[in-house]
RNA sequence: GGGAGCAUAGCUCAGCUGGGAGAGCAUCUGCCUUACAAGCAGAGGGUCACAGGUUCGAGCCCUGUUGUUCCCACCA
C-alpha cells in the first residue's frame, strides 16, 4: 500500500506536489487523436500585467471542472491556455516605470521602448500563468500561446489584409474616443459612462444682423472655442425665422449660422444647441449632414491648442473656468443651474474621455454583424443562460464601426504603408513596400492595433490559422467558451463574427456565461475599494480545492455571486470530512488484500449506498452536460457527508469488527473509488491524494474514466428496506433527544412490524446508531410503561421504567396523531377532486394513493398505542 | 428613455420541463459514540416581495405593482 494519510486535511502538504506530478507526466497534453472525440476551451487570455483574482479564479474553475470531466469522459480534451499583450495597460506600466528614471518613450524610440516591453513581458508574463497553475488547471501548457508570438501576429497581418481587401477596413477622418491620458484613440466599447455632477451654463449669442439674442445651454462651456455653428429644430415654430441667418459667437467673435437639424429636441433646454464638430459625436454628424467646418481646438493632452493664445495650454477644466469668467464679463452668460450628466471615461484609467476628429482604421461593422446575429439565432451557438443572447444581438444589431487603431507602440503595428512622395497607401503581409506607382520605400503606419483586435481572433489563431493544421481540423470550432457577462460585448461578440468570417464557422457550440465575485457586502472588488480577496492567500490558508469548491457551490450561470470566508471554512471543513472518511477506510483495509471491485455477496445495506450512488451518478453526470455545475457539486457534497459518511459508514462500522469485514472493505473502497471521480473535476487535488492512497489502477485520477450509471446497480427493495430501518432510527434518536436521554443510556428496543426479517436483520444498526441494548422483533407487543414511537412501517416500544412518564407520552403520540390525521386529509382531499383524478398524470395519482395508504396505518397503529398506553 | 436580472429561513444562496419548500452558516439542546469537535445526534425558524390571472394543482407559467442591481442610449 502507498503511503498512510495524514491525521488531518493539510492541502499545502500535497497539493505543489500533485500539480507537478500532472504537469511532469503531461497528462494536460491533448492530441489530434481520431479514436477520441474532441472538447476544446479556449482559456480567455488573462493580460500579462495581470495578476490573480476572483475573477480569474472563478472562471478557471469553471473551465477546468468541464475539461477535466469532459477528459475522464474519453474526450481528447484540449484547454488551451496563454496571455494577453494588453497594449495599453502594459504600455502604460512601461511607461511609468520609465516616468521614475526621468525617460520617456519619445526619448528613447521605438524600438528600443519594445525591447524594454518584451523584457518586462519576459519578466513578469509568465507571472499569472504560475497562479492558474496554482488554482489545480489543468491546461494544455505545452500549447500556451501569447496574442503577439509569432503565429498570433501572422493570423493578425492575414486578417488585416482580408478585411481590407473586401474593403471591411478602411481608415477615415471620423469623431473618435480619445484618452487624453492615455494618449491614444480607444473604442465605443472600451468608453466608460458615469453619472457626474455638472452645470448647465446658458449662453446668449447675438444675431449678427443686430435683430435680437439667442439663448442656448452648455455642459461644456470651453468647446465654445471651436463652434461652427448654432442648432435649432426645424419644426420649432420659435426660431423658424432665425434659420438661415448668423450669430456672433462670444469672446472668438465668429460669425456662425444658425441650422436646422432634426437633431435637437424642441422641448430640452431652449431647444438651441450650439454645435461643435470637433468635440463632440452628434455635432460631428450634424456638421456633416451641413458642411461645417471642424475646428479642433484641443491638444492631444487635452490642453486648449495655439490657435486659441489666451487659453493656450490651460487644460479643459481650467479654460472652462476662464472661458466661462470671460463669457460673464462679455455679459454672455446668463445663468448656472447644477446639471448631472452621463460622462464618457476612459476603462482603463478612468480619464474623461474627450472626443475628438482625427484619421483612424475602422472595421466596417453592420456587414460582420449580420452573420454573428445569425449564428446565435440558428442555435448554431448557444448562450448558458439564454437571456444574455439578448446582450449579445443588442450591441451587434446597434454597432457602429469599429475603430482599431492606437496611437501607441506595444501590439502589432498595423501593415499599412504610405508613400511620403505620392500619397499612396499599400496594405501588405510583408515586413516592408515599395510604392507601386513611384518605387519609392514606403513607411510603415506607426499605430498599432486594439488589443482585442488580435484576442478576437483567438479560437483560431492558436490552432495554427492561417494554415489548415491537423489541430484547426480536429479542435475547431471549440465546445464552450467560458467568460463574465461583462465582456460579451468586447470579446464574445468579436471573436463570433471574426470566427464566422475567417473560417465560415462559429468559434464556440456554447458560451457559458458566468457572473462577477464580490465582497461579502455585494460590492465589486476593486484596487480603489480595497476590498479585493486575493486568492493567493485563501489557496495558501485553505487549498485550492476548498476555493474551487466555494466558487462553484450555488453558483448559477450568469448570477453573480458574493464571497465570504465562512463559505470557505464550510468548503474546507468538507475536504477534511472526505479526508477523514478515507483516512478511516485506509485504517479499515491495511494490512488485507482489498481489490477495487464489488464483492459477490451484498448486504441490505450495501445495496442501497450503491443504489444511490448510481442515482447521483446518473443526475451529477446530467447536470454536468447541462453546465449545471452547482447543482451538481451540491449532490456529491450531500451524497459523500449524509449519505455516505455519516450513514453507510456507520452501517458498516459493526460489520468490519465481524465475518463481513471483507465485503465491507470492498464496497467501501468501490463507492470511495467512485465518490473520487465524480467529485475529481470540482477538487482535483484532494481527489488525487486519496485515490492514491487506496487500491487503484492506473496513474493517476485525472485519467480515469467517469462513473457511468449503470441500470444493474438498482436495488429498489434493498433501498425501501434499508429506508424503513432508517427512518425507525431516526424515529427513535427524535424521541430520545426530545427526552434528554444521552447516547451513554442504553435501553433495549421492541419493534412490532410486518416486515419482521428487515428489522432483525438490522438489529445491530439499532445498538450502534439508536442506543439500543438489544433488539426483539415480533408482530405485536404487550409491554406495559413504555416509551412508544410509530412510524409508517413500525411500531417501536422502548421501557426505560424511570424516565416513562404516561402523560407526557399520551401528549405526544395525541401530537403524532394529529400530523398523521392532518396528512390523510391532505391527500384524501386530493383523492376526492374530481378535477385532479381526471387531469394528473396517473404516476402523481399513484403516489397520493400510496401516501394516503400510509398515512391511514400511522394512523391505526397509533391509534391502538395510545389504547394500549391507557 | 430602452432592455435585462434579482426579490425564498436571521445571513449567503439552491430549487431542472408546475405535483406537500432545501442546503451551508448562525441560533438553541444533548453528545469527546476511537475517521473527523474542521466532528456526531437533534430542535426552532419561511403567507417563497405585493395584487390579480391560467390550472385539478403555482416558489416555478401570464399580467400588473413595488423595491433593488446591472447593461445600453446623442437630450446639448
Amino acid at each position: 500500500m502507498e503511503k498512510e494519510l495524514a491525521k488531518a486535511y493539510d492541502p499545502g502538504e500535497f497539493e505543489d506536489r500533485i500539480y507537478r506530478f500532472w504537469e511532469e507526466s503531461g497528462f494536460f497534453h491533448a492530441e489530434a487523436d481520431p479514436e477520441k472525440k474532441p472538447y476544446t476551451i479556449m482559456m480567455p487570455p488573462p493580460n500579462i500585467t495581470g495578476q490573480l483574482h476572483m475573477g480569474h479564479a472563478l472562471d478557471n474553475t469553471l473551465q477546468d471542472i468541464l475539461i477535466r470531466f469532459k477528459r475522464m469522459q474519453g474526450y481528447s480534451a484540449l484547454w488551451l491556455p496563454g496571455t494577453d499583450h494588453a497594449s495599453i495597460a502594459t504600455e502604460a506600466k512601461i511607461v511609468e516605470a520609465m516616468r521614475k528614471e526621468g525617460v520617456t518613450k519619445e526619448d528613447i524610440g521605438r524600438e528600443k521602448f519594445l525591447e524594454r516591453a518584451w523584457d518586462w513581458k519576459k519578466e513578469y508574463g509568465g507571472r499569472i500563468v504560475k497562479q492558474l497553475r496554482k488554482m489545480g488547471s489543468s491546461a494544455d501548457w505545452e500549447r500556451e500561446r501569447f496574442t503577439m508570438d509569432e503565429g498570433c501576429s501572422k493570423a493578425v497581418k492575414e486578417v488585416f489584409v482580408n478585411l481590407y481587401n473586401k474593403g471591411l477596413i478602411y481608415r477615415g477622418e471620423r469623431i473618435i474616443n480619445w484618452c487624453p491620458h492615455c494618449l491614444t484613440s480607444i473604442s465605443d466599447a472600451e468608453v466608460e459612462y458615469e453619472e457626474q455632477a455638472g452645470h448647465f451654463w446658458h449662453l446668449r449669442y447675438a444675431l449678427s444682423d443686430g435683430s435680437g439674442y439667442i439663448n442656448l445651454a452648455t455642459t461644456r462651456p470651453e468647446t465654445l472655442l471651436g463652434d461652427t455653428a448654432v442648432a435649432v429644430n426645424p419644426k420649432d415654430e420659435r426660431y423658424k425665422d432665425m434659420v438661415g441667418k448668423t450669430v456672433i459667437l462670444p469672446i472668438v467673435h465668429r460669425e456662425i449660422p444658425i441650422v436646422a437639424d432634426d437633431y435637437v429636441e424642441m422641448d430640452f433646454g431652449t431647444g438651441v444647441v450650439k454645435i461643435t464638430p470637433a468635440h463632440d459625436p452628434n455635432d460631428f454628424e450634424v456638421g456633416l449632414r451641413h458642411d461645417l467646418p471642424v475646428i479642433n481646438v484641443m491638444t492631444d493632452d487635452a490642453k486648449i491648442n495655439e490657435d486659441y493664445p489666451k487659453y493656450a495650454g490651460m487644460d479643459r477644466y481650467e479654460a472652462r473656468k476662464a472661458i466661462v469668467k470671460d463669457l460673464e464679463e462679455e455679459g454672455a452668460l446668463v445663468k448656472i443651474e447644477d446639471y448631472s450628466h452621463n460622462v464618457g471615461t476612459c476603462y482603463r484609467c478612468g480619464t474623461t474621455v474627450e472626443p475628438r476628429v482625427s484619421k483612424q482604421w475602422f472595421v466596417k461593422m453592420k456587414p460582420l454583424a449580420g452573420p454573428a446575429i445569425d449564428a446565435v439565432k440558428n442555435d448554431e451557438t448557444q448562450f448558458v443562460p439564454p437571456h444574455f443572447e439578448k446582450t449579445y444581438f443588442h450591441w451587434l444589431e446597434n454597432i457602429r464601426d469599429w475603430c482599431i487603431s492606437r496611437q501607441l507602440w506595444w501590439g502589432h503595428q498595423i501593415p499599412a504603408f504610405y508613400c511620403d512622395d505620392c500619397g499612396e497607401t499599400a496594405v501588405t503581409k510583408d515586413s516592408e513596400a515599395f510604392c507601386p506607382k513611384c518605387g519609392r520605400k514606403m513607411r510603415q503606419d506607426p499605430d498599432t492595433l486594439d488589443t482585442w483586435f488580435s484576442s478576437a481572433l483567438w479560437p483560431f489563431s492558436t490552432l495554427g490559422w492561417p494554415e489548415n493544421t491537423p489541430e484547426m481540423e480536429y479542435f475547431y470550432p471549440t465546445s464552450v467558451l467560458v467568460t463574465g457577462y461583462d465582456i460579451i460585448p468586447f470579446w464574445v461578440m468579436r471573436m463570433m463574427f471574426s470566427g464566422i468570417e475567417h473560417t465560415g464557422k462559429a468559434p464556440f457550440d456554447t458560451v457559458l456565461i458566468h457572473g462577477l465575485v464580490r465582497d461579502s457586502l455585494g460590492r465589486k472588488m476593486s484596487k480603489s475599494l480595497g476590498n479585493g480577496i486575493d486568492p493567493l492567500e485563501i489557496i495558501k490558508q485553505y487549498g485550492a480545492d476548498a476555493l474551487r469548491l466555494t466558487l462553484v457551490t450555488g453558483n448559477a450561470p450568469g448570477s453573480d455571486m458574493r464571497y465570504s470566508e465562512e463559505k470557505i471554512t464550510a468548503s474546507r471543513n468538507f475536504a477534511n470530512k472526505l479526508w477523514n472518511a478515507a483516512r478511516f477506510i485506509r485504517m479499515n483495509i491495511d494490512g488485507h488484500d482489498v481489490k477495487n471491485e464489488l464483492p459477490a455477496e451484498l448486504t441490505t445495506e450495501d445495496k442501497w449506498i450503491i443504489s444511490t450512488l448510481n442515482t447521483v451518478i446518473k443526475e451529477v453526470t446530467e447536470n454536468l452536460e447541462k453546465y449545471e455545475l452547482g447543482i451538481a457539486v451540491q449532490k456529491l457534497y450531500d451524497f459523500i457527508w449524509d449519505c455516505f459518511c455519516d450513514w453507510y459508514i456507520e452501517l458498516t462500522k459493526a460489520r468490519l469488527q465481524g465475518e463481513g469485514a471483507q465485503n465491507a472493505r470492498m464496497v467501501l473502497v468501490w463507492v470511495l473509488d467512485k465518490a473520487l471521480r465524480l467529485l475529481h473535476p470540482f477538487m482535483p487535488f484532494i481527489t488525487e491524494e486519496l485515490w492514491q492512497a487506496l487500491p487503484h489502477d492506473g496513474e493517476t485520477i485525472m485519467l480515469q474514466s467517469f462513473p457511468v450509471y449503470d441500470e444493474t446497480n438498482n436495488y429498489s427493495e434493498a433501498a425501501r428496506e434499508m429506508n424503513m430501518v432508517m427512518e425507525a432510527i431516526k424515529a427513535i434518536r427524535i424521541r430520545r433527544a426530545e427526552m434528554n436521554v444521552p447516547p451513554s443510556r442504553k435501553a433495549k428496543v421492541f419493534i412490532a412490524a410486518k416486515d419482521q426479517q428487515t428489522f432483525i436483520d438490522g438489529g445491530m444498526f439499532f445498538k450502534r446508531l439508536a442506543s439500543a441494548s438489544e433488539i426483539e422483533v415480533a408482530d405485536s407487543f404487550d409491554i406495559e410503561g413504555a416509551v412508544t414511537i410509530v412510524t409508517a412501517d413500525a411500531k417501536i416500544y422502548i421501557p426505560m421504567d424511570e424516565l416513562v412518564d404516561k402523560e407526557a407520552e399520551l401528549r405526544r403520540l395525541n401530537k403524532d396523531l394529529e400530523s398523521a390525521l392532518s396528512d390523510l386529509a391532505f391527500h384524501e382531499k386530493k383523492l376526492n377532486n374530481a378535477g385532479f383524478m381526471a387531469k394528473a398524470p396517473e404516476k402523481v395519482v399513484e403516489g397520493v394513493k400510496a401516501s394516503a395508504a400510509k398515512a391511514a396505518e400511522k394512523i391505526s397503529m397509533i391509534k391502538a398505542a395510545i389504547e394500549a398506553l391507557k
